[in-house]
DNA sequence: CAACCCATGTAATGGGTTACATGATTAC
DNA sequence: GTAATCATGTAACCCATTACATGGGTTG
């Protein structure tokens, strides 16, 4: 029973959490979620809008220092639908989309020294991410919750920063002229071996 | 310069690898490179129809055993492009959109109970994922950098797995009614302390 | 007084999935 | 003969991003 869509759940989330209005889960959104949830404030305030038609959250007009805002809070129905959605055994979605990783699938036909070389763009890639959320991780403040996807963040980069490390150091031993995909080849025949 | 789409890349690709029909093509998304990059039907084939147009592919019907198909391959432009990407060091996509994480970072007002039961959700998630690649494995057959790829997902599933483990052993120390939060707090005050 | 942040929205566009539609061939 | 696979496509829909639009308040 998928009672509500994605983006409706993490309004709701956010305005359990503190984040009350449209601004405070656009600020959110970008500095906290984005690294596993991307969502934009074209989302947000419609969804905002019609949430509270259905009857989920109630936003009431607030006047803070001669700037004008809407401050939302849960309403009963609004409460039990995200309690139902964080203790659901549902299924979660989950979709990586590595245009780095879709590079190395089409290698089969270059040298290893621009294999490597591609290797090198992406280990440089999750560098900037590390750096990244390390900037964000101040903004985080007392959330026990935003330090802990940080983290994840964090260690999964490093993961594979670790992998790529390991990948490149077999193939250094390589001619540098020779077909990647031999290479890949002789370095482990059954593509069993793990580099983690 | 984005000289082409995503998805026109990755149909270049195809075509470079051996797949060479748009069956063969979805056929390989399906099986290869669905879990880092998904791609449905409905890019595959107007993609080669503009790809044929643009003149960066050529399509040869082809009449095989009675049953009819086109049978593309890449121009010279259309080899060229492909190269570019492959060898460009500019930023590539990278995107991660996991709802476990999701309800993980609103989950600060649960109980440690709670958030247990979610993260043996997510960790029955990768396990599934695990067990999913496993069985493509024997599709890669000789292609090597298929079976790279097969195998960074594998590690990365191990990864997440391994780092829920962490956590879960954490929390068992902690009071199964705690608020979750507050128990995060107690384990890593800092949010500094690496899972990995 | 300019730049930036707070604050809220809308519209155009693009990307992507799902379902639909068709039909031949092959394996059981 | 019937189910699965090969093979190609289209259309409707949903989702999401980007850019646009507006205006008040705060900081240097």
């Amino acid at each position: 029973m998928t009672e509500l869509s994605k983006p409706a759940y993490v309004v709701l989330g956010m305005i359990a959490t503190g984040r009350r209005s449209g601004y405070a889960m656009s600020r959110t959104a970008k500095e906290a979620t984005r690294h596993f949830w991307a969502m934009s404030d074209g989302q947000i305030y419609p969804q905002l809008k019609s949430l509270s038609e259905e009857g989920y959250i109630d936003g009431e007009r607030e006047t803070q220092g001669g700037r004008e805002r809407v401050v939302y809070s849960l309403t009963a129905k609004g409460r039990d639908a995200l309690d139902d959605w964080l203790n659901s055994g549902e299924r979660a979605h989950y979709e990586l989309r590595d245009e780095g990783l879709l590079r190395l699938f089409f290698a089969e036909e270059l040298s290893v020294d621009q294999l490597r070389g591609q290797i090198e763009t992406m280990r440089r890639r999750h560098r900037r991410a590390i750096e990244h959320l390390e900037d964000l991780r101040p903004k985080a403040g007392d959330m026990a919750c935003a330090h802990l996807t940080l983290r994840y963040g964090l260690d999964l980069h490093a993961f594979s920063i670790n992998w790529y490390d390991r990948l490149d150091a077999q193939l250094a031993e390589r001619p540098p002229d020779e077909r990647a995909g031999d290479a890949l080849r002789a370095i482990d025949p059954a593509g069993a071996h793990t580099l983690a």
